[in-house]
DNA sequence: TCAGTAATTGTAATAGTTTTCATTTCATTC
DNA sequence: GAATGAAATGAAAACTATTACAATTACTGA
């Protein structure tokens, strides 16, 4: 099965290899309608497809970015990467999907590989462990967005929800219906990763602006396996929390499960609010008041960012871009 | 910021190309140690990285291989998604990720744009729609392994669920609980798709088995917007049915959702039972039955199927796998 | 018929590797 | 000191498409 290629395409129609280059080209002024028809049959008839990899050696140019996210088991990594396949396939770009799993070293491997492969662009959750990848990156003036997580020093452009605020919605919630005693739980101990760091900073503002004294016994940040463990100990202390804020859907998960295998009810025995809004939110019992992350619009946002780094259309911006949360109100608090 | 290429080092290193390439495949066999070490500063120094684009040109290679969904809405897809992209990763392959959104025009849109972009192999979710383009495929020997759904005739490597099985699991469990007036529910219309006809007859096949006169006002095959209107006409019916089969997540959830603004009991109402498992299966209230797809085998196996495609290891293989579900016994049926 | 324009061609350079094969280098042996 | 053989290296072609450019051909209208 031997590939054709432009040679063969010219010698079947007759005319050069430049001629159907032009055509492939769609230049469609350097040639008369009838060359143009005979290029087109032939193309058809022999079934041509032109093979990128070379055009892209000489162009440079591959049609293809690459996504590396943190970790795709979140809803909200998918979420993204959904959209900004949604967005990119208008472009008539193809994405690659890297799957980081927290790992920096993981990342690097991918970052590098997503490099030599010529892509032209890259859409990042960093882990933050690979500041000088990043630095790198950056002097080469490579196209660059960081998602989810920003690395302050580095001013890379960056798509990523008001954390601070997200906590904020959240506790201003709990205590307008009177709760006092606030729990938060988050994931990814591992890094300093800004948004747990933010949305902790949130709570503990928000609980200040109120005049609540914080606990740090409220405060737990565990891997997924270990959640039910920090529930354990959250309801043996000698004042359990009455309020319970969920720092992602994974955590979330983990709290309703818990609830449920110890009978416990929402938000009667504790109420429960969550970070990222699941599917089941609006028919759970109770309906589960969420805090909703923009993600289609953080996603075209940080396509578009990428867009016109790649294109280098208007001027380089390399700010925060913080999008706003909303509160989904329910009846879980 | 020009960048550098073998021909660069070669120079710095003062050896040709070649030995630069050798180096590069780890052939150290044909250089002296001195020379490899050389080249190794060099690269380290100028901070090389090879260009992939031009080896695949040579090599017609890209350890790059596609994955055409047909729907990324789906859970099962997210998390077939995932799991290729794990397998392929230790494999040193990437992936390209497709959203052919249930259309086969995107479909065939991708599936060129793949090939034109030389990866090695695809894992193709088939809207069916395109049998030519799947033949040609089949034709030029270029690996391909379907997901989910088969097309008989083809003769294609197939990767998809017992769908008949699946139904039965469920359909049996209902019969045992005592319910004789079983509905069905499943999505997707347009087209001849398998796993839906599979399911469709799994159920009246096993309703038949116990002897139950099957009813065509407890089949609906609807779009996600209408399954509300959907459930309205069952629960009009002089006979409604006191049990549901979902046929995928979108539906169970759906069903939960009137259910649960209806006011209406599962399983006193009315039972069901999903086919996917879903993240709140086992706490929700009730716990949900589900029928569970094995995703991460099934995307193991075809990945598999495909890398040795890939390889061209081992003999040919065209069957359909079909791999079994498993009830998740649970309490809303 | 000639100028002028439009259409097309052929060639070569280019992209950055891999790969083959010929050549050079060098130590060893007689 | 020359012959031998192995090890190391280099030169060049190949992969496929793009692009620039000079050269050629065909056609139009005066």
């Amino acid at each position: 099965m031997k590939t054709i290629t432009i040679t063969d395409v010219a010698k079947h129609a007759k005319v050069s290899k430049s001629t159907v280059s032009q055509y492939l080209n769609k230049r469609y002024e350097y040639m008369s309608e009838k060359t143009r028809k005979k290029i087109e049959e032939t193309i058809e008839e022999l079934n041509y497809q032109p093979n990128i990899i070379a055009r892209s050696l000489k162009q440079k140019s591959t049609f293809t970015v690459g996504v590396v996210v943190a970790n795709i088991l979140h809803t909200f990594s998918t979420q993204i990467i959904r959209a900004i396949e949604n967005y990119f396939y208008k472009q008539g770009f193809h994405i690659i999907v890297c799957n980081a799993d927290d790992n920096p070293e993981k990342e690097k491997n991918y970052i590098e590989m997503l490099r030599a492969k010529q892509v032209d662009g890259i859409i990042i959750f960093p882990t933050g462990d690979n500041l000088d990848l990043y630095k790198r990156m950056k002097s080469d003036q490579f196209p660059i967005v960081f998602m989810d997580r920003t690395i302050e020093e580095l001013n890379i452009a960056t798509v990523m929800l008001d954390n601070h605020l997200a906590s904020k919605l959240a506790v201003d919630r709990f205590v307008e219906k009177g709760y006092e005693k606030i729990a938060i739980i988050t994931t990814s101990i591992i890094h300093n990763i800004s948004p747990r760091i933010e949305r902790i900073q949130g709570y503990k503002d928000t609980l200040a602006s109120h005049g609540i004294q914080f606990n740090a016994d409220y405060i737990k940040t565990v891997n997924a396996e270990e959640i039910p463990n920090a529930l354990s100990e959250f309801f043996e202390l000698k004042k359990p929390p009455q309020a319970i804020l969920a720092g992602n859907d994974i955590v979330l998960n983990e709290i309703l499960r818990f609830m449920k295998k110890h009978d416990m009810n929402i938000p009667e025995d504790v109420a429960v609010i969550g970070i990222d809004e699941v599917p089941y939110a609006n028919f759970y019992t109770p309906t589960i008041t969420t805090v909703n992350q923009p993600a289609i619009e953080m996603a075209n946002q940080a396509a578009e960012l990428l867009l016109s780094q790649i294109n280098k259309t208007g001027k380089k911006d390399t700010s925060v871009h913080r999008l706003k949360p909303n509160l989904l109100s329910r009846n879980s608090c």
